[in-house]
DNA sequence: CGTGTTTCTGCACGTTTCTGCCGTATTGTG
DNA sequence: CACAATACGGCAGAAACGTGCAGAAACACG
């Protein structure tokens, strides 16, 4: 059996059974564990599945890569906070989508910062209400609770209503061919919806995004204007990210 | 069983029934406590869920919590919300106004409840993304910092897309002659038109705000359906209420 | 055809992760 | 306060992992 054969039929056995037991299909072939753990290795880094304990999972459950979320310490999103909210110039009409880490770009704020944030994540507003200063401008329609955020027809025509001088976004993937990728359909419409809206789109995205892949395009790389992230700059992933994304900021 | 596989089950068990026990866990997927108990610990350790005595329900992606912060709210508030809810129906659509006693609200939901929530509160919409099963259709437009709510133009458009079948409304001041009465312009004037979206209105007030009158009108009494309360029937001020508004529900 | 190179494969070895158990500490309940 | 349920940390065995190595097979090229 060749091995581009066989990695063939992990893929197809991944997408039909839903995952992939490295033991059962060493057994089964009559081959080495080792040699299905390489195959699992090389497919995970070409983005076709998602490496586990014990075999491999699709790509699409890769929003419960609990191992690098486990070790996703809340420093990294404060550093990517602090760098984004430079960008902010005051009297700014900021899109601030939903997640922890554009959380954390709230509490990074300035206190005195005047300028407009526009948001469709609920919890985002909600922490904004204690900034003294910002005026905050909420985008309705129905809540996925998936994500937390205003998503569907509703919230795109509110989106459509509105301009902002930058839009920050975060992502679950950010990969040198893929581009910008989220766990959610409706999410990456409406992320795609407001990244319209605004004259300058800025990526945040941790460390562990870099190189990862999510079902869903957002964005591809040229539609934004840079991506700001933790990541260190000698890892082969970022090193891709930066042949072909317009920009990379680095949080230090 | 791969144990991202089985991690993936108790996220999926977590939204689905809102609620995870370890021991039942353990004893169906043949595995021991201990196990379950670890799994739970990462899941919480990635923000995936919050850890509890006996088990985990989700994570809170709110600033106030689901479940806790319900056990720090005044007793009076808890009551009245209890009496709330009861006049909610499955299917029901309810228009949630902002404020603490609707907060109340939020905790005091069965956790089986299936019905659609309208609000114009980014802090209730928050909260209640914890809830397994109701559907949130968030009002989006400026939010007034003093309310914490969407009010203006673009609210109140927003609310005019909407009916409910029955709105529980907040207020500062309820008075036999004044009427319902608040602290501000641009909220009454948004509760107003939330009132005219529902088949019923229903005012919630604590016992201090029985007798008491604010700045500004929201709605006179002969609009409402029924005072939700717990002042203590022998004041005064309730009797008062009593010959004048249409229903007083007390709180037990 | 011969030879040097690359790729694939299995094995061995040390390391990491997972799991159940046990003793102890903590928490909830009456 | 007492009792039961639950949580936590440490421990040891088992399973899985990564890596380096060497032999085998496939390949490229003169």
């Amino acid at each position: 059996m060749l091995v581009a054969e066989r990695r063939e039929l992990l893929l197809t056995r991944l997408s039909s059974e839903g995952k992939i037991i490295a033991a059962d299909v060493a057994r089964e072939l009559g081959i080495s564990e080792d040699s299905i753990r390489r195959d699992l290795r090389d497919l995970a880094a070409a983005g076709h599945c998602q490496r586990v304990y014990g075999g491999a999972v699709p790509v699409s459950r890769a929003l419960v890569d609990y191992r690098s979320r486990a070790s996703v310490e809340p420093e990294s999103k404060r550093r990517i906070a602090a760098r984004a909210v430079q960008l902010i110039k005051p009297g700014d009409r900021v899109i601030l989508d939903g997640g922890t880490t554009t959380l954390a770009v709230v509490h990074a704020l300035p206190a005195d910062l005047e300028a407009t944030i526009i948001t469709h994540s609920p919890t985002i507003a909600a922490a904004l209400i204690e900034h003294p200063s910002v005026e905050i401008l909420l985008l309705g329609g129905r809540i996925y609770k998936h994500s937390a955020v205003a998503c569907g027809a509703a919230a795109a025509e509110a989106a459509r209503a509105i301009t902002g001088d930058l839009f920050l976004l975060g992502v679950t993937g950010v990969h040198a061919e893929q581009g910008l990728t989220t766990g959610d359909a409706e999410e990456a419409a409406m992320k795609r919806t407001l990244a319209a809206q605004a004259a300058d789109t800025y990526v945040l995205a941790s460390a562990e995004k870099i190189g990862a892949v999510s079902p869903y395009l957002v964005l591809t790389l040229d539609a934004i204007t840079a991506i700001i992230t933790d990541a260190s700059p000698g890892s082969t992933a970022l090193q891709a990210l930066q042949r072909t994304a317009p920009a990379v900021m680095l949080a230090a």
